[in-house]
DNA sequence: CGTCAGGTAGCCA
DNA sequence: TGGCTACCTGAC
């Protein structure tokens, strides 16, 4: 068992923030899996509890070396946002695996939470192996270019997504990888484009998620309706609200969006 | 039943 | 470029 004291940090929002779907909770722990074993952390007040993982590896992954209070006093533009940073402060922006995010992110085309969950665990027991911790059992994700079976993924109840799972376990190498975390926003998004059922939101969640890219600000129709709501206050599409959320909240954008979407579903009822 | 989910591709003006 | 619509599936 190790511990790590955090300042800024929320765990349950940043895991319940619709960013990272694979976790349980089982009595204040919750269970992640990595590579091929599983782990549990926990928070009381500014204390990270964690076991079977490294420090590095928590570290990294909650991106508890970026400097917080300096990045929400940046995104804190009006009253409004910084009445939804006080309110939901410590909510991170994760850095995840790459190849998991980005298969991730493909199941979550005009889904919901629920669902992706469902898909990529049903993936995960068809192309993973069991583990398990504490009596608690996961499977780890499928490993990098395994997703070779169409019907195993069709099975996985993935439905028009799966042909999109399909082309994107042949096409993303780790060479693909290694470009994109070498070019620039613009570049990488593009070249994540290139691969079916990646489109400008998904990309965005990629490079946010997994890429440490804060530029990009995804939106989906849950920021859609926030930023619609908050400041434009008109019927405005996906391409322009975009376009706002990256001039107006700056280099850091990202984090606001991931903010304003976990406002929104604690909100969704008032929409 | 229709509508809606953390959308995208293909098609058309 | 901008505005449709079909698309698997499950929940309401």
């Amino acid at each position: 068992m190790f511990s790590l004291t955090v300042t800024t940090f929320n765990l349950d929002h940043t895991l319940n923030s619709g960013q990272l779907f694979r976790f349980s909770k089982h009595d204040e722990w919750y269970y992640l899996v990595q590579g091929n074993t599983i782990f549990k952390i926990k928070q009381k007040d500014t204390t990270l509890y964690f076991d079977n993982v490294s420090q590095e590896f928590i570290a990294r992954l909650f991106c508890l070396h970026e400097d917080y209070e300096h990045i929400l006093s940046e995104i804190a533009k009006d009253a409004f946002m910084q009445s939804v940073i006080k309110q939901y402060s410590g909510l991170r922006v994760t850095r995840q695996d790459p190849w998991e995010c980005s298969i991730s992110f493909i199941c979550a085309s005009a889904s919901n939470i629920k669902k992706i969950q469902y898909c990529l665990n049903e993936l995960s027991k068809s192309y993973g192996t069991l583990l398990s911790l504490d009596h608690v059992a996961m499977h780890s994700f499928p490993p990098f270019k395994s997703l070779t079976d169409a019907q195993k993924i069709r099975r996985a109840k993935t439905g028009f997504r799966a042909k999109y799972l399909y082309r994107a376990n042949e096409k993303i190498t780790v060479r693909f990888l290694r470009e994109i975390q070498k070019m620039p926003y613009d570049g990488a998004k593009k070249a994540l484009m290139q691969l079916d059922g990646i489109g400008e939101k998904i990309a965005d969640c990629i490079l946010l998620f997994s890429f440490g890219c804060y530029e990009a600000f995804p939106v989906d129709v849950w920021i859609k309706r926030i930023v619609e709501q908050q400041y434009l206050h008109q019927p405005t599409s996906e391409k322009k609200i975009a376009a706002f959320g990256r001039s107006y909240f700056g280099r850091y954008a990202g984090i606001a969006q991931q903010y304003l979407y976990f406002y929104a579903l604690q909100h969704a009822h008032e929409f």
